[in-house]
RNA sequence: UGUCCGAUGGUGUAACUGGCAACACAUCUGAUUCUGGAUCAGAAGAGUCUAGGUUCGACCCCUAGUCGGACAACCA
């Protein structure tokens, strides 16, 4: 039988899978396909690490492959523990899993440096024992070739007995380091006799102190790939003059090679992305933590309540390429948007209330509306709204003197209540000195109620509410972008990122919900109807929800008011 | 004045590997709607960095430029 979904165009391939398949069809690596997520423990993850996440695990799934979890954690003064334990949670939350193929770059520092000891007794490395200043300064800039160390000659005994020594703890930091012996003068940088090891008598996360030697990692790092006999090493553009060095490393100690593929890192506009720039606002308390949720970091979209499939589409949509990108937000919050008006309930709540008072409604009279739970998915049913003569509506929901595209409530003018009655606004109270409208009066049509055969009558709007009596406070937190030009990192003269922070990136308000979201758990996401997604933060006590904004509505309206 | 990489609508990614450029987001129209949401239908928007060349035919191949990015941590 034919597979009729044939028929329709499979997503084109981008060309990390183009060779991927033709390295399958060859049958390298007995056509397996094994690929690895290699963060450095030092910083929380980012949405950019999503993208590499999502590749790595993507291309392993849909080649039926493997993909392993290493951390590449050879500099153990920057790194902790703090920073694997997020990471591990941030993968699992993304909704991947490397199964039993947990690894530590640290977990081979000492096949590391019996591959270091074979380059020695080749002649390819030595020990080197100029300050770093000076291994700086002979290396040349990349227009001008480098000078060659005096150091570069030792005998191979002596270089085994230095590294020896170095390993055995007797010299102090920063003293001597292990440098491949390549090409003073290549035009690659990389090649200019890199430094392979260094002393660093620091306590390591894993391994303690049982090393006072580290490899650094473009040491590391090709090396771990091959001993886990990666077939495909993903990594960002940066590396890509690091290959032939990987390539030299790989040739000179004779272990299998893996093969590089660099694709251009994820931008998103009006944010920053780099490990640096993160770790200063968070510092600096520009914003509240690693987990504001404003960062870009993954823990920070979680918080704002974005969800694992919204970040996955959304690293398939922007798709992989090798030329600099910069995203454009609106596509992360169509991606939210669009798996939230499938899954999130709704609600109705007033977050800048004025008081409606409907005059013909009886006094002390509830009546119990319903409404759809998820006008998207009918199978969520229905729940209870009350309705009460004193309600709360938007105080942006009513003009005195509207423009006639306005469609809402006016004077004279009828709109309808959702989920109730179609209500006409009669009469405006203001406070005598502020001018500020306090109530509206509104009549209500009795014959209008949701279901109600007069009820199909066309009114132009449809306003939320909710009833005064039975609101339930809460606290909001309305989120904006973080900063207030696209492209943050390229400040002009004289200015830094830091300068394009968004003074209104927070504003808390209260707002008053329906009663029915008492039930709220942390990490809930609702739609509050006609303003936008919010989740419930896990600052929320029982008796005081907090509520992140997720991402507002589209919202034509303020479009159209912004063209004047 | 080095090496490596890149260049397609506003943004991002495609183009069956040489047959006159497609999809998504954004934008705009209209329909529909008890969310100015969602949905549906449609429109506009690039002739593929430039100049040569190969070819019946080039976004795709070649040459030379132009522009942009990466590389000079004992960071990763």
């Amino acid at each position: 039988m034919k597979d009729i979904q044939n028929e329709k165009p499979a997503r084109s391939r981008n060309f990390i899978e183009e060779i991927i398949e033709e390295d399958i069809r060859e049958g390298k690596n007995d056509s397996r396909v094994h690929t690895r997520f290699p963060p450095e423990p030092n910083g929380y993850l980012h949405i950019g690490h999503a993208k590499s996440i999502c590749l790595n695990f993507g291309l392993a799934d849909k080649y039926n492959g493997l993909t392993n979890l290493r951390f590449d954690d050879t500099n153990p003064v920057k790194e902790d523990v703090e920073y694997v334990d997020s990471i591990m949670e941030d993968v699992r939350w993304l909704g991947f899993d490397w199964g039993d193929r947990l690894y530590y770059a640290s977990d081979y520092f000492g096949q590391l440096y019996e591959y270091a000891v074979i380059l020695i007794k080749k002649g390819k490395a030595y020990i080197c024992d100029m300050p770093a200043e000076e291994i700086s300064a002979t290396r040349g800039t990349p227009t001008r070739p480098g000078k060659e160390s005096p150091y570069r000659n030792r005998t191979v005994e002596e270089n085994l007995d230095l590294f020896g020594r170095m390993r055995a703890g007797e010299f102090p930091d920063g003293t001597r380091v292990l440098r491949a012996k390549i090409d003073m003068s290549s035009p690659n940088m990389h090649m200019r006799d890199p430094i392979l090891y260094r002393i660093l008598h620091t306590n390591h996360h894993r391994t303690g102190d049982a090393w006072c030697i580290y490899p650094m990692y473009d040491f590391a790092h090709g090396e771990s790939d091959s001993i886990e006999r990666i077939t495909h090493s993903i990594c960002t553009l940066e590396f890509e003059v690091h290959r032939p060095l990987y390539d030299w490393l790989i040739r000179e100690i004779d272990i299998y090679a893996p093969r590089q593929i660099e694709f251009a890192r994820l931008n998103l506009s009006y944010t920053v992305m780099s490990k640096r720039k993160l770790l200063e606002l968070v510092k600096e308390k520009y914003v509240q933590g690693w987990d504001d949720p404003r960062m870009p970091t993954i823990c920070g979209l979680r918080r704002r309540g974005y969800t694992p499939e919204s970040i996955r589409n959304f690293a398939d949509i922007i798709g992989v390429a090798k030329r600099d990108n910069m995203i454009d937000v609106s596509l992360l919050e169509f991606c939210i948007r669009e798996d939230l008006n499938k899954q999130a309930n709704r609600v109705m709540g007033v977050l800048n209330p004025v008081k409606v008072i409907i005059d013909n409604y009886p006094e002390r009279q509830v009546e119990e509306m319903e409404a759809a739970v998820n006008p998207e998915n009918p199978e969520a049913g229905t729940r209870k709204v009350p309705f009460s003569k004193e309600l709360y509506i938007e105080r942006e929901d009513f003009m005195e003197d509207p423009p006639n595209k306005f469609f809402r409530l006016a004077p004279g003018r009828e709109v309808r209540l959702r989920a109730a009655y179609i209500i006409k606004c009669e009469s405006v109270e203001k406070d005598p000195v502020t001018n500020e409208i306090t109530a509206i009066h509104c009549y209500y049509d009795v014959n209008t109620k949701s279901g109600m055969p007069d009820s199909n009558r066309k009114v132009k709007g449809t306003l939320h509410w909710v009833s005064a009596s039975h609101a339930v406070e809460v606290d909001v937190r309305l989120y904006d972008r973080l900063f207030v030009v696209p492209d943050p990192d390229n400040a002009e003269e004289g200015k830094n990122f830091k300068d394009y922070l968004n003074p209104d990136s927070l504003t808390e308000v209260k707002g008053y919900l329906e009663p029915s979201i008492r039930d709220a758990k942390i990490g809930e996401k609702y739609q509050f109807e006609r303003l936008g997604y919010f989740v419930v933060d896990k600052d929320s006590k029982a008796k005081s929800l907090v509520f992140n904004r997720v991402v507002p509505l589209r919202d034509s309206w303020a479009r159209i008011e912004g063209q004047k």
